[in-house]
RNA sequence: GCGCCCGUAGCUCAGUUGGAUAGAGCGCUAGCCUCCGGAGCUAGAGGUCGUGAGUUCGAGUCUCGCCGGGCGCGCCA
């Protein structure tokens, strides 16, 4: 359970019962009071605001509500000590004993500690990686994979009935490059002769396979015609060849993804472009206007121009944006928007897509949009992904895609390997991907990926994982007829975990279903990262000292009772670590080998 | 010119959706191995939170104006 809104049930209801009593004036509105971990522990445990926010509208001086409410929470059995600070807040300090049954849930949930039913079933769609199918994904689209894979397991774990989705950008001018730059490799095939890439075609090797392979289904069928034959069949083959390539990246890197949309096939070629811009036309929200030229930048080919618009500043946007190109197709916005009223329609009120940093410009549109085809009951969250830099030893790695010296995604995942203390490749990956906030440029450092230090975070939380496992084997060895199970661990007496710094651990680990529920809801997956590293410390910490004083040892071998009950708290710990890191998408490690 | 993002210790970054005395790693200084794994731990120095106003009981967090950096700005996706 999340403790924070548990108390802060218990306080609103606290708050009920008193004015019920006529303690404290009836009628007012309990919805700003809050119920938090204090930053300063020496504060307590859990801070209510309910006085600094109720006092004014109770007609009553803070100190003065806050005496009230204290007395009514000073008497509950899990509360130690009450008292009143500062301004008016509101501190609680719980019993040893509350801390102790925090234990035992722990243990009786296992890896499932934290999950909640917050999310109520609703659905949401997360969108994520939708990298065009004209070459396989770089370090940056990893970084949006895992972050949009790792947003949907926390939304998933928090109770929401969560989609993961990627759209297939295979409409638009793009893939006809890709077309005739497969075409090309497809000529090679044919004649065994190397051409020189022209300048605005895709240069890399990867389409030498699928032009062979083009070559191998059609054989010489198409070569000598005109593009206006085989632009279509080339560029559907080189589609999917491209999006088994993305497939097998995202693999390696563990996303899956539940549905994979077409901009093509699902959205252009079934006239969901026409039908949303006719419906919208018949809502007067689509003109045909000019736009003004951006001010302050000389667009050098500038021409006033007629084109079709949507009002999007009707609902936001800054200028209104164009649906269609002169040629008479449609722009990549005016698909876009048949695709989020098609996630509408299937149930999806609440969207979420990740993007990179450079589509910033199209977020106020595409919002503006979602607001306008689901007659504003649907929102869309849109999380931007800052650039990945990779490092080697902190000098940039230099690439280029016409030189062949890219670096990419399966590069990365195949060069960090596998077997080592961080499990696979793909494992460190993700978790690096989650050492900054989505929004900060993140260095990836290849020599720091695999350091063995307390400054590589994945190394130190696995090295923390491996001692809780260690704690075990070393219990066995100096008390080999001890029966140690979770069920038994989670029933014994944990009266005997009294040190400070025993509970202090525990309320760290009684923090993660807060943590889950704020990272999943803020859309902030890195916290998850961070927090582990916080459980880590605590637990090494912990550990060093039973090195330096006996007492505090995990295993005490003339004191089973003791030695049970903190062997409870290593394998809560541990359970903890293990939740979170396989959450990230990383197996936990059982020794540091 | 406009919009969005960022600006926190020497460096790299957190900061729990507005809470109390702003934290961590690296680096620097000083300590801790008859060990339960020192691949770790403890302590110290280091800050006008870019800047100026505003909102309120309270601002690193919200609003506005500046300064600096990044991204974007009609038929690219």
């Amino acid at each position: 359970m999340n403790l924070y809104s548990y108390f802060r049930e218990e306080i609103t209801s606290s708050l009920a019962a008193l004015a019920a009593s006529g303690k404290l004036p009836s009628g007012l509105d309990s919805e700003r009071v809050t119920a938090e971990p204090p930053r300063e522990a020496a504060h307590g445990d859990v801070s209510t605001n309910a006085a600094l926010v109720m006092a004014k509208p109770a007609g009553m001086k803070p100190r003065d509500f806050a005496t009230v409410l204290a007395e009514a929470l000073g008497s509950r059995d899990d509360v130690l000590k009450v008292e009143i600070a500062g301004p008016g807040f509101v501190n609680l300090r719980l019993r040893p004993a509350f801390w102790h049954e925090r234990l035992a849930e722990i243990l009786r949930e296992g890896e499932r500690y934290g999950a909640s039913t917050l999310g109520r079933g609703l659905p949401v769609n997360v969108e994520y990686v939708s990298a065009n199918p004209t070459g396989p994904m770089h370090v940056g689209h990893g970084r949006g994979a895992v972050v949009g894979d790792i947003l949907a397991a926390l939304l998933a774990r928090i109770g929401y009935a969560v989609t993961r989705e990627y759209y297939i950008n295979d409409a638009g001018a793009q893939v006809d490059v890709l077309a005739r730059s497969a075409y090309l490799r497809y000529l090679e095939a044919l004649d065994g002769a190397k051409r020189e890439v022209p300048e605005g075609l895709y240069p890399g090797e990867y389409l030498v396979p699928v032009g062979q392979a083009l070559k191998q289904r059609d054989g010489a069928r198409w070569q000598g015609k005109p593009e206006s034959e085989w632009l279509a069949p080339v560029r559907e083959f080189a589609i999917n060849a491209m999006m088994d390539l993305i497939r097998d990246d995202l693999q390696a890197l563990g996303v899956r993804h539940a549905r994979f949309t077409s901009e093509r096939h699902d959205v252009v070629e079934k006239q969901r472009v026409q039908q949303v811009v006719d419906s919208l036309k018949a809502r007067d929200l689509v003109y045909t206007g000019v736009l003004e030229p951006p001010k302050g930048m000389k667009p050098d080919d500038w021409e006033p121009r007629p084109q079709m618009l949507f009002r999007s500043t009707q609902f936001g946007d800054d200028v209104d944006r164009p649906l269609q190109k002169s040629d008479g197709s449609w722009t990549y916005f005016a698909a876009d928007i048949a695709y989020h009223l098609d996630k509408v329609e299937r149930g999806f009120n609440r969207q979420i897509d990740v993007w990179g940093a450079d589509h910033g410009g199209y977020v106020k549109r595409m919002q503006a949009a979602v607001k306008a085809v689901s007659g504003g009951k649907a929102t869309l969250e849109v999380k931007l992904c800052q650039l990945v830099n990779l490092l080697e030893r902190g000098e940039p790695v230099k690439m280029s895609k016409r030189a062949g010296t890219f670096v990419t995604l399966r590069d990365v995942i195949d060069r960090l390997g596998e077997g080592s203390w961080a499990g696979a490749g793909a494992g460190i990956v993700r978790f690096i991907m989650l050492t900054r906030k989505h929004d900060q440029h993140l260095d990836f450092d290849f020599a720091k990926a695999t350091e063995q230090s307390k400054d590589n975070q994945l190394f130190y939380v696995q090295y923390a994982h491996a001692r809780t496992r260690s704690a075990f084997r070393q219990a066995k060895e100096a008390l080999p007829d001890l029966e140690i199970d979770d069920v038994r661990l989670g029933r014994v007496n944990f009266a005997a975990l009294a040190h400070e710094d025993e509970i202090g651990l525990i309320k760290t680990l009684a923090g993660w279903p807060r943590l889950l529920e704020g990272a999943a809801e803020s859309g902030e997956p890195h916290r998850v990262a961070f927090y582990l590293y916080e459980l880590a410390s605590a637990f090494h910490a912990l550990w060093t000292r039973g090195k330096e004083e006996p007492a505090l040892r995990f295993v005490v071998a003339d004191n089973r009772e003791l030695t049970l009950a903190r062997l409870s708290l290593v394998r809560a710990v541990g359970m903890v670590i293990a939740s979170g890191l396989r959450l990230i998408g990383v197996e936990p490690v059982e020794e540091m080998r």
